[in-house]
DNA sequence: TTCCATACCTAGCGGTGTTATGTATCTTTT
DNA sequence: AAAAGATACATAACACCGCTAGGTATGGAA
């Protein structure tokens, strides 16, 4: 089981990472891909994930759509912003920075940029 | 400014890595190795460590002896214990395990282990 | 008809950093 | 000698955020 805190850590670049790829996606679809995308590691619950959304939007970095799927289902289609593409590249240089700082720890190669 | 949930994240992470590689050392100097490690981005406030330490000392992942400076000033030496190198294994694998997830979805090489 | 998957939402709780404050001593500056 | 800064520890109120549990609704499969 991954720490609450790394959870916490990687939520919200991975949401607008995957948004950032996805160009629209839904929250049951997030799940799903952010299982895949861990290889199983990361299992969001969908009681942490739409707080998140709705957090997300109301700063206005992503952005919500009512949608129906084929099968008939309403879904709440998100889409990332360009303030929310401007806060992953703050994400992606934070982490950066946090992971060299670790690596440096423990001995290991920092050729990962 | 480092966003705080990815300060919690790599705060225990951190601390027992330090304490990995220095064998024993006290609140202070940590925070001024933490902000050399980090080339000056994670700046920890002691009002953050010291609850932290007494946390992991309580978990039993690190223990303390008091001790005096040259100067004269008491200080209160950590030292990692058999379970808090066992905990920094367990974080290291969490931590590789988001980390390899994010590179993945950043088309970043993921040649860091 | 029953069960599972899909699809959304909210509330209370616990863990964790932030900010502010307090105490004490040694060193440097004025 | 006095003031200021660095050293060194500690605690408390506050805010943020995921976790757990519970609620509502519908389509497809058994």
């Amino acid at each position: 089981m991954i720490p609450q805190a790394l959870v916490a850590a990687s939520t919200k670049p991975l949401l607008l990472s995957i948004l950032a790829k996805r160009e629209e996606s839904y929250g049951y679809e997030i799940i799903q891909l952010v299982k895949q995308f861990s290889g199983g590691h990361l299992l969001w619950s969908d009681g942490m994930l739409y707080p998140v959304l709705h957090r997300l939007e109301r700063q206005g970095l992503i952005a919500s759509r009512w949608g129906v799927s084929d099968a008939g289902r309403r879904r709440k289609y998100y889409r990332l912003q360009p303030t929310g593409a401007q806060a992953l590249e703050r994400e992606k240089q934070h982490w950066i920075q946090v992971h060299t700082t670790l690596i440096e720890l423990w001995n290991l190669e920092p050729r990962l940029t």
